[in-house]
DNA sequence: TCACAACCTTGACGCCCGTCAAGCGCGCGT
DNA sequence: ACGCGCGCTTGACGGGCGTCAAGGTTGTGA
């Protein structure tokens, strides 16, 4: 369960993810010196909402939900994390650092988490890095631009298909859920039952077979204008 | 109509924007330089959806609302803009420079307008003002993070409810909308009759008392906590 | 002053999606 | 191998909110 990573794809990942892409080797010497790997178990939770905020990560391996709760207990996934992304950047700027959502690994999985305070330091001293960070954190406020959009203006169908087309791999045959249903029925903002049933339609429909979280695209153009 | 903003008050604007709050008067005069300011009729559109993003915006005076529109042509209003505020300022940094949403004011205004490419020479000079604008970006995130929340787990009382408390005067005495109500509904994300409906229960029950634009809360305590 | 156009309100009705409940299938641990 | 539990599916039902339609109210310009 708990293999550890090897140095040399840890870099890998490291490079891989926006926020340290364009550190030099100095400053990346820096990042790893104040970082720290996690091995989380399935259901794992990492921080939760409101706490304080002195770190933020990146997955290395396994998948991070992103969720909040509300009064009444239902749960809410804002995102899925996989490796490569980082993860709560945001904090490092929030007025009174504490963490805005919770989150718990969905599989076993592996995290890396910096030191909030050393990066800021990193920051204060380059630009060049604050225009990266600030580029990324453009995208994100895009990101939830359009799932607003999604939620106000679109129902439920087009929101499940607009998921399901994001999942696509390269060919655009088929698809990888990766994650369990019930996950991205609270991802799409949905209940189990709705996602089943939009399934089912989809299926019906002669567009998609299922086989467990394994999805076979039959009818890909019809399947992108599903909803209009 | 166009009663022009004198230079004295203008000045006072921008120290208030978070922007610019931190510059020295050297980078503030280099601001001023690349500024333009622009008197908007009611209705007028600033800029669309989709077009090349050069110049972000502060209100001076008036109301802008940020906006998308689906493909039927609804209309989801996202933000309010009064004075002081800045906006757009994120579109330095999106991948094609493209506007994210449509801009209209609602009632006769001005707006400063800024060379983005001037505003992004004077952060590669100073890390001091990319973390304020880092700071700003974060809070921007946190808010549609809220946002979202209150549009998958509450319903349209309690967004309703969220948004009149988020406009209380300072003695939580009185509500002063200051836009049309079928904005705020688009605001809200509900229809205008569903706005209205709300408002009358809110009045049937004695909790305020609704006079145009106007709102006299009779009972803030019950306002607060309606809807739990 | 009158008329028109926005804006707002109110009622009737319907649909989407959530709720509740039952049943199925698969994996996992003892 | 068995049984339990969890995730998923399916059906029946209901409610919240949107839609459609008809007035009412307010402000503005000729």
């Amino acid at each position: 369960m708990h293999t550890p990573i090897p140095p040399a794809s840890l870099d890998r990942l490291l490079r891989q993810c926006h926020l340290f892409a364009s550190l030099d080797e100095a400053q990346l010497a820096q990042v790893k010196a104040g970082m720290r790997l996690l091995q989380l178990d399935e259901g794992q939770r990492l921080f939760d909402f409101g706490q304080p905020a002195e770190r933020f990560y990146m997955v290395a391996a396994g998948r991070i939900k992103l969720f909040r709760v509300s009064q009444e207990g239902d749960e809410k996934v804002i995102e899925i994390i996989g490796p490569g992304k980082s993860f709560a950047e945001a904090v490092m700027f929030m007025a009174r650092h504490h963490y805005p959502v919770n989150s718990a690994a969905l599989e076993p999985s592996t995290v890396c988490s910096f030191d909030a305070q050393g990066f800021l330091a990193l920051l204060r001293a380059s630009p060049q890095l604050c225009l990266t960070l600030l580029g990324e954190m453009s995208m994100r406020l895009h990101a939830r631009l359009n799932e607003i959009d999604s939620l106000t203006l679109q129902n439920a169908t087009f929101r499940v298909v607009h998921y399901l087309c994001d999942q696509l791999d390269e060919n655009g045959r088929t698809i990888d859920l990766s994650v369990p249903k019930n996950v991205i029925a609270s991802r799409v903002s949905i209940k189990p039952e709705t996602f089943s049933r939009i399934l089912r339609a989809l299926t019906d429909e002669g567009i998609i077979r299922i086989e467990g979280r394994h999805i076979e695209v039959l009818d890909l153009v019809r399947l992108q204008r599903y909803g209009h």
